[in-house]
Order: C-alpha cells, then structure tokens, then sequence
DNA sequence: ATATCATATAACACGATGTTATGGCTCAGC
DNA sequence: GCTGAGCCATAACATCGTGTTATATGATAT
C-alpha cells in the first residue's frame, strides 16, 4: 500500500479545507506535521498532489483525481470505524447457561446474585438439566457454559473444577444418625433408602459404595431428584444421600444432613472446548468462576 | 481510528490464513511481528478478537464479526489502491502548446527534438497564434502553456524570460546594407519599408522607432507575418525587420540579415498564473525551458 | 512599513512495526 | 515415554512514521 488511513485522511483534510493549516486544525494537530506529510506523501508517490503557489496549495490535476476516487470509499472506511466501535463496546450481557439440578436452587442464585454485582444489567438464561445432558448442552452449544458435578469426560469439553461440594447423608431429625458429625456409606446401610435411579450420578454413587461393601440396602424408593429424595425421607420413608445444600435446614426443617466421609465431589465449569466464548462471556464466566470461591 | 490499514491488513490475514505464521508467510514479515501486532490490536480494541487454545488461533464471535464487516470494505481499500497506482504511473505525455509564429517554423521544432530526446514518447499539438492571441488561449485554458516574445501583462498569466531573441533587419543580398554588422532604425528609414500592421508586435515595434526618429518611412507594403515580408523583400518591395531565425539564409538564400543594436527580445515561456499543470506537463515545461538555452 | 497569515524547516520524542534469537506447548510417530 | 516438527510468545533491538515546539520565510492587507 502507497498510502496508509492516516496520509488518506490527511490528504482529504488538505483537500476539504484548502490549506495545510485548515487541516491541522481540522485533524486537531500542528501545522508543521501536515505540511511534512503532505510533502513525505509526494515523495513516496513520486508526484506532487499540490502546487505551492505564492505560499498557497492548488491541487494538481492529479491531486484532484485522487480525491475524486478516494472520496466514496473514505465513507466507507468510516463506516468501518463505527463497526469497530459498535463490536468493541458491544453490551451482549445475555448468557445461556446449563446447571446440574442439586445446584439450581441453592449455588446458582447466589452466584448469579453475586456476580450481577459486579457486572450490572446481565441477563441469565438458566437450563437445569441432569448431568448427563449437560455434555450434549455444551456440545450442541446450547449454552455458553454449564455449572456441573462430575466430568463428562468428552474431547469437545472442557471441564475446570471448582469448589468443592459436600456429600451428606439426609436423615429425619429424630434418626439415630442424626446428631453424628460424619457418616460412612456402612453406617447407612442397615436403613431403609430411597435410592437414585442408576443413570444419575447420586444413583451411580450409591451404588458402587454398596457394591464396594458387597451390601445389598433396603431400598424404600427410586427416584430422580434429590430434592424429591429429600420430601420422601421427610415422610419417614427412609433415609438418601444429597449435596450439602440440597437438604438444608431452611427448606427441611424437619431434615439433618451429615457430611459422608471423603466424598466431596469437585464443582465443575463445562464448556466447549474449541468454541470461543465472545469477550463477555468470558468475562462472564472467569468473574463467576472467581465469585464462587467467597460463597458460604 | 482505533485501528489502521496495516493492522486491518494483517488481521485480515489471519483470519485468512487462521494461523499467525500463515500470515507472516502470506504478508511476507516475520512471525513473532504478526503475533505482536495481534496483542497490540487486541490490546487497543480492549477486547479479544481470537483465543489462544492449545497454541493455536480460534477467531472469537467478535473476531467473526468485525472480519464479516472488513471483507467487503477491504476490496475497495485495494480498489483504492490501484488507482494511486494508476495516478502515480500516469503516462499522459500530450500536451499542448501555443507558439507566437516567428517562432514556430525555427525554435520551436528545434526545442520539441530535444525535447523529445530527453522525454520520449510525447505528443504536442501546436497552435501558432499572433502574440495577442496567445493570453486569451492561456486563460481560456486551451493550451497548457506558450512561447510568447513579450509579456502580456495579464493578472492570470505567469511570464518567464528565457532566451535573448536578435531583431534583425532583413535586406535583399545585393542591397547597400547587406555587408553592414549591425544597423540602426535610422539607417533603414531612407529605403522602401514592408510595413507590419499597427495591432502586431512588429508593427508596434517600427512605429515606435519611426515615431521616436521622428522619420516618416516609404512603406511600400503592409502586411501581417514577418514570413510573408521576407517574401516581398525578396521581390524587391523594400526592407523589413524580422526576429534573427525568420529570413535565415537556408530558407531566403538571397536575403540578408543584419541585427539591429540594442533591439533584442527576450522569449518567454507564458502559462496560467493559478492553475497547477499536471505533473508531466510540468516536467514537459521545465524541460523545455532548460532545453532552450542550448539551442545555437 | 507593519501586522497577519500560510507554509517550510529543524530538532526532538515516541509509538508502530520490522528483525533475529530463543523458549514453551502440542501433537504425531517411533 | 522420547523426539522432532509446527506454532505461538517474548525479548532486545533498529527503523520509520508521525506528533511536538520553535522559528524562518514569503505573501497580503492595512
């Protein structure tokens, strides 16, 4: 290129206003670095674009064709400046993200309460899904990330753990378990469960810490959600196991959850690996991967 | 601008390429350049245009977008490009030129040889026209510049001196000033005179010597073009005056010519005060004027 | 003549952009 | 696993483009 957008700009300014000076003031630089463009751009071009003339610049005759062609397409090149303004200011504060449902109520509000502090007029759209639809969330790129328990464990996935979640034991309040400061997978056995259905991770959980026991639990109930686990074994169906907030006090009164040992699981950031996330989504996410260390 | 033609060219490139040093390569710089200026975009838009993943390139959705928006915009940038190329290259060597007509048939096919050895390829349309016609060409633009013999003295028309022009007085060869090595208006006022009209710069020029000799001269002809007055001299009809190529000896071998002291004309090169000749025609110009001093 | 205004030049500062050398990461193939 | 190839990042340096201020020169208008 002969020319860069600076010497085009400049040259259009001489041109618009007639003199070097107009064009300084135009361009809100001094008249000196015009005059010495002006005379670097006829050098580099091998013409005059001006003739001095009395200390006055006329256009040459091919000063006046090039700002003849340059004219349409310099409109253009500011419409290009404004796209890059709008792209960079862009406010797309709209994000889509996929819970694992034992985060829904508890993790995820608090999170989202926090983060929204910092990045004001954010608007969240949240899927809970199991577990195992989140891997194909991602992957579909249905959200722009999702807050998980385990990891799907997918080449397209990008899984970054986080905090961690405890595992607990729910129990009646008036059951013998429950005034325990911690519990084991044995101690629970010889009680009535309700139990997970085995596609799910609590479901998977419990029954490989019964097969590793080589004992067989009384199971009460199947069922999907620990949050309805939690409604069974208030009514004394039996008792299940949760994470930590699932069961607590304030929406259980009635229930205690005691911490199993060395169960914790790893809260997980999922994304899609290969996929970037635009700048705010980014942003988005790194502020919530930050936040959720200060929660509780 | 946030951003210039070079870093648009180079992300351009990249995301062409959708490698850094696929760009370095289609650019024809080094790597770690490309890199660099990338960072330095990004960091000047504030935002990422692409993410760094296992080491390689993934445009970002404003990556995509601020490229979507280029693409067309980046053709008429090159558009632009090829015509300050063809404005740097323009090769319009026609010119225009007008000539007084003693000067015409001598000087002037002289000056264009010489001319035309130092700048080939040019065209020159001429127009021969009396003194007092060649101002209103000048102004009226018809031709890019004039060989004049005196100055017009006319706001818009710029006058340069050149070289010195003999008057001479033209004789039949046999006539009793014919081996004189100069003369005076007074020598000649005793014999029949081919007379100019009084609207031309020879006819001017006789009146007012006669009129300062207070002599009243034998006019035997009155005629327009000191051409066309050697041509009567030639017949007998008298004597006349003519600028020092006119009745020349290749053209008049039976004339004579004797210069008149302290009667020389400067040529001069006439152009329009105001109105910047094209780059070619001023090289045209400039060369003429230093051609014409070599010139006998 | 003098004040005014435009352009040009000089001397300097700094940012943008080029270079080479080098190191680190990822992946493929032994 | 080790190794070589390919890609990106960083450092150190050189040069060029473009900004500044101070100042000179030439033209114009009172």
């Amino acid at each position: 290129m002969l020319l860069n957008f600076r010497q085009l700009e400049v040259f259009r300014a001489i041109m618009i206003s007639k003199t070097i000076s107009g064009a300084a003031e135009l361009l809100h630089v001094s008249q000196p670095g015009i005059s010495r463009l002006l005379k670097y751009m006829e050098y580099k071009l091998g013409i005059d674009l001006f003739e001095r003339n009395k200390g006055r610049l006329i256009p040459t005759p091919e000063g006046e064709e090039l700002f003849k062609e340059l004219e349409p397409i310099y409109a253009r090149i500011e419409d290009l400046d404004i796209t890059i303004n709008r792209i960079t200011q862009l406010n797309d504060l709209q994000f889509r993200i996929a819970c694992t449902p034992s985060l829904v109520s508890y993790v995820l509000p608090r999170l989202l309460a926090k983060v929204r502090d910092k990045m004001p007029g954010i608007k969240v759209e949240v899927e809970a899904l199991p577990n195992e639809e989140i891997a194909n969330y991602i992957t579909q790129r249905r959200c722009d990330f999702a807050l998980g328990i385990y990891d799907p464990n997918h080449p397209l996935i990008l899984s970054e753990t986080s905090i961690s979640i405890g595992l607990h034991c729910v129990v009646p309040h008036d059951h013998p378990l429950s005034n325990r400061k911690s519990v084991t997978f044995k101690d629970m056995v010889k009680y009535d469960m309700v139990m997970f259905y085995p596609d799910t991770l609590l479901g998977k959980k419990l029954q490989r810490a019964f097969d590793e026991l080589e004992a067989i639990p009384n199971i009460s109930v199947v069922i999907r959600y620990a949050d309805d686990a939690c409604a069974m074994v208030e009514q004394g169906l039996g008792i299940t196991i949760a994470f930590e907030h699932t069961a607590r006090q304030d929406r259980f009164p009635n229930l205690r959850t005691i911490p199993i040992k060395s169960h914790n699981q790893r809260l997980r950031f999922l994304r899609h690996n290969g996929v970037p996330m635009s700048n705010n989504t980014k942003k988005f996410y790194e502020l919530a991967k930050e936040e959720i260390r200060g929660l509780d």
